[in-house]
RNA sequence: GGUCCGUUCGUCUAGGGGUUAGGACACCAGAUUUUCAUUCUGGUAACACGGGUUCGAUUCCCGUACGGACUACCA
């Protein structure tokens, strides 16, 4: 197998967008699992939709995802530069070779020119409107105009283009490691610009010169471009590169959960999720969007999932870390069709990666919150009260939103709880168990749990009868984590003064 | 409109000519936890449709429907 050389060429045109994140992540998996490279290639190409520090932004995105590049920007290599404007006369030549060769021309048409040809087609009934071996004829470009007036046109400084010269009728082959093989007549393939007329390369030029000097195995890229594929083949040929052409992989896209339809940021705004990896405000419109960082969610458990979004290993196992996803990835396994983006399989992965941190990782994103909220905390206790937590916590800022009640003492009660359980036997039963705690010199989960059965049988009551109602005395909410825990923690004086605070303020329904 | 790609539970998917069509998320129920959650057990739920080929099709072929992508001097 020849050498895997792979790359991920975004356009800095605004923030990565997350099936952005899992194309690079497939590209990644691929060279590790095969000791390549992974090459980040900058596709800047367009100048008007250049947005700046969009660049920057999907390098850090990439490295908050820990998807490594080996060489491209920032990274550098022997292929650089490897940011496509600062190779401008590199396409150039190729250009002109495909020009020399008769593959390609110049067009002069304007865009008013362009509009007009698409306008009579339509109105002709055409059932396809494009710059294409049946309408080059009659456009106006050096295959119809003479070699003088092309001369004069050119060195006049005249606006031009060069198309590439897609001949008519052919059987066009394109082999998809994920679809097989796809035919397509090149007659319906258009002659596509090449080089626009500010002497930048299109995409589809800069990609394939760029891919074959780079020396590219494998394209693995978006199901978006596999339509013109067949023109990139045909590129590869008539620059005589057919044997180093990379092997081409279309990824199934991303769609919206509900419905039907590309994944949009629309959606995950109207979902509430984010659609990219950080935060990202937009320069000129300074619209702002949230990102998977800032909503908690864990790197590695956003790739684990993206990771399962078009690709599984075909056995059981879900949960992977990314050595073993590189263990076990292989571009045969990825599906065919779309996926929908359900946000809450994410979350369960995000779920099952928080719970088995240890309780000392997890204390830093509960001591992180109380230290924007200006509250002091032990190294200690924190991790014990993450400890409590863990099992019911899905993002980080859980911790402190669920466990709030460990530092400010509750001043409002549940007030379902209130209604359904709190009573006279809760108030003689939380007395009685005021009173076996104040003989404690210290609160134990141990101690609590046999105060609390003491309490039972002096006071005659089911402990299980005002677990609820101690409960939200304690903690103000219906649910939380272990009680005994929850005692232990918040300490014996807190727990009394809680309870003496609860049995004041909450009125006895009278039954 | 044209071209291309796709279609297994609500979602992610496994499977593949003969299966009780498997798993996970979500949902529901029961058990356990003298509380909620966790955990455990169980449950609801799918081969888009129509033709072929075949003894037999969800699986192969062809259509149809539906969905998507593309159809720019954007990537």
């Amino acid at each position: 197998m020849r050498e895997v050389r792979v790359r991920f060429a975004p356009s800095p045109t605004g923030a990565l967008h997350i099936g952005g994140v899992r194309t690079a992540l497939y590209n990644f998996l691929l060279a590790r699992k095969h000791g390549g490279t992974m090459i980040l290639r900058i596709e800047d190409t367009d100048q008007n939709r250049y947005v700046s520090g969009a660049e920057e932004y999907i390098l850090e995105s990439l490295k908050w995802a820990g998807i490594e590049i080996d060489e491209g920007v920032s990274k550098g290599g022997p292929h650089a530069p490897y940011r496509q404007s600062e190779r401008k006369d590199i396409y150039k030549q190729y250009a002109q070779k495909l020009i020399d060769d008769g593959n390609a021309y110049y067009a002069f048409d304007t865009s008013e020119e362009l509009e007009a040809m698409r306008e009579r087609l339509k109105t002709q009934g055409s059932s396809d409107q494009q710059y294409s071996s049946t309408t080059r004829s009659q456009m106006k470009n050096s295959l119809t105009l003479s070699e003088s007036e092309v001369k004069q046109k050119l060195s006049s400084g005249e606006q031009y283009v060069i198309r590439l010269k897609v001949p008519a009728n052919e059987e066009v082959k394109l082999v998809d490691l994920i679809r097989s093989e796809v035919h397509v007549n090149s007659s319906q393939v258009d002659d596509k610009v090449l080089m626009k007329s500010d002497g930048m390369p299109t995409y589809h030029l800069a990609n394939v010169v760029d891919d074959y000097l780079m020396k590219i195995s494998h394209v693995i890229r978006g199901e978006e471009w596999l339509p013109s594929a067949p023109l990139h083949v045909l590129l590869y040929k008539f620059l005589g590169w057919e044997k180093e052409m990379p092997q081409f992989a279309h990824l199934p896209l991303l769609l919206k959960a509900d419905g039907n339809g590309k994944l949009s940021k629309r959606d995950a705004d109207k979902a509430g999720f984010p659609i990219f990896p950080l935060n990202w405000t937009d320069p000129k419109t300074k619209e702002f969007s949230t990102g998977f960082r800032e909503n908690g969610y864990l790197p590695e458990a956003l790739l684990n999932f993206l990771a399962f979004l078009g690709w599984n290993p075909g056995t059981e196992q879900e949960i992977f870390t990314m050595k073993e996803l590189i263990e076990v990835f292989s571009i045969e396994r990825i599906g065919k069709a779309g996926a929908k983006f359900d946000i809450h399989k994410a979350q369960w992965f995000n779920q099952q990666y928080l719970r088995v941190k240890s309780n000392d990782e997890l204390a830093n994103y509960l001591l992180s919150s109380l230290q924007k909220e200006n509250i002091a905390c032990s190294n200690e206790k924190a991790a014990k009260i993450c400890g409590a937590l863990k099992e019911r916590v899905t993002f980080p800022k859980d911790f402190w939103e669920q466990g709030k009640f460990f530092f400010i003492a509750p001043t409002q009660f549940d007030e379902q709880v209130i209604s359904k359980k709190w009573n006279e036997d809760t108030v003689k039963f939380l007395s009685a168990f005021s009173e076996e705690l104040k003989t404690l010199t210290t609160v134990t989960a141990e101690l609590a749990k046999s105060a609390l059965e003491k309490a039972s049988q002096t006071s005659s009551i089911p402990s299980g009868k005002i677990m609820q109602s101690l409960r939200v005395a304690l903690s103000g909410g219906a649910s939380g984590p272990d009680l005994m825990m929850t005692m232990e923690i918040i300490g014996k004086e807190e727990t009394l003064r809680r309870i003496s605070y609860a049995l004041e303020n909450i009125k006895v329904k009278v039954s």
